[in-house]
DNA sequence: TATTGTTATACTCTATAACTATA
DNA sequence: TATAGTTATAGAGTATAACAATA
């Protein structure tokens, strides 16, 4: 309740945290069926970052490494990615994504831009721009958050 | 592939719903424990749009009935949400938010909105701006993706 | 002794199919 | 016969705890 402590971004957060939410049931229906939301998100990670170490990839997924361990485990299974040693290190593992890996992102990719697409266009213009126009916040406040579980801030 | 069916909004779908993906784990984060991402949002839709059918329900947030019957059933077993019949129909069930449900609303997008404030305020200002300003496009997309639900459209 | 990753186990949640009750 | 909801069953996916291997 201590105000002005953040500027404006204070009274803001309870309302795009809200609209998140919303967007929940919606992203769901987005995603082709096949591979979890987690496992889609993953993949993407990998497709943007390249090659990275499972526990990294766990923290910026959110998940615990166990269950990091059983995802790379399904996805590798598929042929999606691939593991490899770290040759200085024998405890670490590398994952990284493979050419099918690649085309499941492409193919998910173009299924639910079509989805999205068809709502898209049922809004105002100013409405499509404003979506345009927020994705590079929306990209940083991943971005950030990320980073941070990463490498923990203060607390 | 086909071109200019939809303005501009065709181009950009594909990068609106990559960002929608990447804030998939940061929703999850921010979500506090307790209840599942499916049975908060549930709850939100109940205190937004007050008594509904259980069919209903399940159709806005993209579950199968069964999955509903049980969310709504443990739900209401935790005292968060009432059941109720239609006195016209012996086949319907309404489900409806208690009291107790909406503080724990209130709790859960608190801790939200605290969790998430801490990373806007790191944002620039036009970023934030940004954000707040898309906040009506996202609602829209929501409720449209919902409406379509309930009520199928053409496809 | 600390760190990286895996295995073991139990639990939550979901979907499909079969069922009951009302219309 | 169709519709609303429930019950039965199986499966995917996760977390905690215990473990193995390397540093």
């Amino acid at each position: 309740m201590k105000a002005q402590t953040t500027s404006r971004a204070e009274p803001a957060a309870g309302e795009i945290s809200a609209g998140f939410e919303r967007l929940w049931a919606l992203m769901r229906w987005l995603s082709p069926p096949g591979l979890s939301l987690n496992a889609g998100a993953t993949l993407g990670t990998l497709q943007r970052s390249g090659p990275r170490r499972l526990t990294a990839l766990a923290a910026s997924e959110g998940v615990t490494q166990p269950a990091m361990t059983q995802l790379v485990g399904r996805l590798a299974e598929a042929g999606l990615v691939a593991r490899s040693a770290d040759p200085d290190d024998g405890r670490v593992v590398y994952v990284e994504i493979t050419q099918e890996g690649r085309d499941m992102v492409a193919r998910r990719r173009a299924a639910r831009a079509e989805r999205l697409s068809m709502l898209l266009a049922r809004l105002s213009p100013d409405q499509q721009d404003a979506l345009a126009a927020a994705l590079p916040a929306i990209d940083a406040l991943a971005s950030l958050w990320r980073d941070d579980q990463l490498a923990p801030p203060a607390a």
